[in-house]
RNA sequence: GGGCGCGUGGUGUAGCCCGGUUAACACGUCUCCCUGUCACGGAGAAGAUCGCCGGUUCAAAUCCGGUCGCGCCCGCCA
């Protein structure tokens, strides 16, 4: 490895210490017998001063071929302070600067198909997507992932210190026919079968309460193979949460403790509309605001204001095109009803859940439930929304099976965690806030992904491609 | 499945309405000059069959039709 000083170090290093400073040229200023680098690494920028009386004249000709943008180069030098007057107070460590000794170019670079040291400039969509590691090295990215890092790290340290457990569940799944279309994974082993990509570890997390682990949570991916908007990606990340023997009120404190105190330690610079966040029902902001994700700023132009709220009481159950009976969240989901006699004699479309979505400035940024733990209640949900009791054991049978070995009450919520940050940087695409996002129609032009696999991959496989 | 918008040197744009010189500007790139710059500066140069195909016209980046690409939105997203 490289012994190299990152550049934010060499701020305490006592003037005259000598170092080695490895990193990228992210500009040079060439002056003759002077030439200025910023070298760059780990998101900050040093000055080095290439004095050409230090170097023969075969090595000048060589460094000032060789010193491009993004050139990837090794410094020995020494620290020095600069003179009164040549100090630049708009970076961390404009008072220093390093005096080169040696200049080891480690690797060249190309020009790169648009300029990573100007953040005013906008590139095109396309362009950034292919080259989606120098469009990484630019500024905005740079903060966007780091302060990706820091929430996600945040969210990890707050609920492990609440004794939550991090559990992780599969990708290789079963396909449920409810909800968004399944990304499918064909199997090897059994021709003819699929797994599917996880929507959502709903079914999952719930048996784990079944387990007996109480308090869950799990940073975990999801898929939907639907189409994409500025706000949805094919595959997301959501913070999954499930506790046992909580009811609602319990899950809704936890997470706005959690996201107050989120917000202020990652971004302290935001302030919060409201605390305790509004809670507010579903029919009440359909009324007034005519949508289930009110933005409920006092300024939207102000880009540190934070409209967090809970919207409840949603209905259970809402009439699909086709005239049949769907839920409106997920059939697990508690009807908010007496016992089983009113759930089976009243209007369907009149009963309410124990549901809640998280809201934040506009945006849904979450929902969950307290589920249903009774079998009896939750087998005759799955009748009202037209599953024949063959259908119910094919589908949801172990569920139904591990609710008969003494299920604790349990519910939780899911905060989806690309667009908490997209809102929290104040960026208009979740695209911004993902290493290797996809494009507007799932591509990653990247890797160029989909694509094409080898008939002997698909004879594997058991598929034939029909044209 | 549908609607709207955009395609002009490497990047970002102007020009298009109202057709007519050598397609303009900024950044980048290249060469030369410069000992204190930090968005360095100065002088010069290269780089675009205006997404593609066709039509109208004496003449098309510009008007018309088609097509491809990209973006946003509606549907969809338990």
């Amino acid at each position: 490895m490289l012994r190299s000083h990152s550049v934010k170090e060499l701020i305490s290093v006592p003037i005259g210490t000598s170092v080695t400073l490895a990193g990228w040229v992210h500009r040079r200023r060439d002056h003759g017998p002077l030439i200025f680098i910023d070298l760059r690494n780990r998101r900050d920028l040093m000055q080095v001063v290439i004095r050409e009386k230090d170097f023969s004249a075969s090595e000048q000709l060589q460094l000032r071929e060789a010193i491009r943008p993004e050139t990837v180069v090794q410094i020995q030098g020494v620290v020095q302070a600069r003179k009164p007057g040549n100090e630049n107070p708009d970076i961390a460590t404009g008072k220093i600067e390093v005096i080169a000794e040696k200049v080891i170019i480690i690797n060249s670079a190309e020009t790169p198909p648009f300029v990573l040291d100007d953040p005013s400039v906008v590139v095109g969509e396309d362009v950034r997507m292919k080259y989606r590691y120098l469009d990484l090295r630019r500024e905005r990215l740079q903060k966007n992932i780091l302060l990706r890092h820091e929430v996600i790290r945040a969210m990890r340290e707050y609920l492990i210190a609440r004794d939550f457990i991090e559990i992780e569940t599969p990708y290789l799944g079963k396909s449920t026919p409810e909800g968004a279309r399944d990304y499918l994974v064909p199997s090897r082993l059994h021709a003819g079968k699929f797994y599917a990509l996880p929507q959502s570890p709903q079914q999952y997390k719930q048996l784990l309460m079944v387990a007996g682990f109480e308090k869950y949570f799990q940073i975990v991916r999801c898929f939907r193979d639907e189409d994409t908007r500025g706000d949805r990606q094919p595959e997301f990340t959501q913070l999954d949460i499930e506790m046992s023997f909580v009811e609602q009120d319990d899950i809704l404190r936890l997470i706005e403790e959690m996201y107050i105190h989120l917000v202020k330690l990652v971004t302290p610079e935001k302030h919060i509309t409201s605390i305790p966040f509004p809670r507010l029902s579903y029919a009440e902001v359909m009324a007034k605001y005519g949508t289930d994700k009110p933005d409920l700023r006092k300024n939207p132009d102000d880009p540190n204001e934070l409209a967090f709220a809970f919207i409840l009481d949603f209905p259970m159950f809402e009439k699909k095109e086709d005239g049949s009976l769907g839920a409106v969240h997920h059939p697990f989901t508690r009807p908010r009803i007496a016992n089983m006699a009113e759930l089976k004699s009243a209007d369907p479309l009149t009963i309410l859940a124990d549901q809640y979505d998280f809201v934040l400035n506009g945006y849904e940024i979450g929902g969950g439930s307290i589920r249903t733990h009774d079998p009896k209640m939750l087998q005759a949900v799955f009748e009202i929304l037209g599953h024949s009791p063959e259908d119910v054991r094919a589908q949801f049978g172990h569920l139904l099976e591990a609710f008969r070995y003494g299920v604790p009450p349990h519910g939780g919520i899911a905060p989806g965690v690309d667009r908490f940050i997209m809102i929290l940087a104040h960026e208009p695409n979740i695209r911004e806030v993902m290493a290797f996002p996809k494009t507007g129609d799932g591509r990653d032009l990247m890797m160029n992904a989909p694509s094409t696999v080898s008939e002997q991959q698909l004879k594997e496989l058991h598929l034939k491609i029909v044209p």
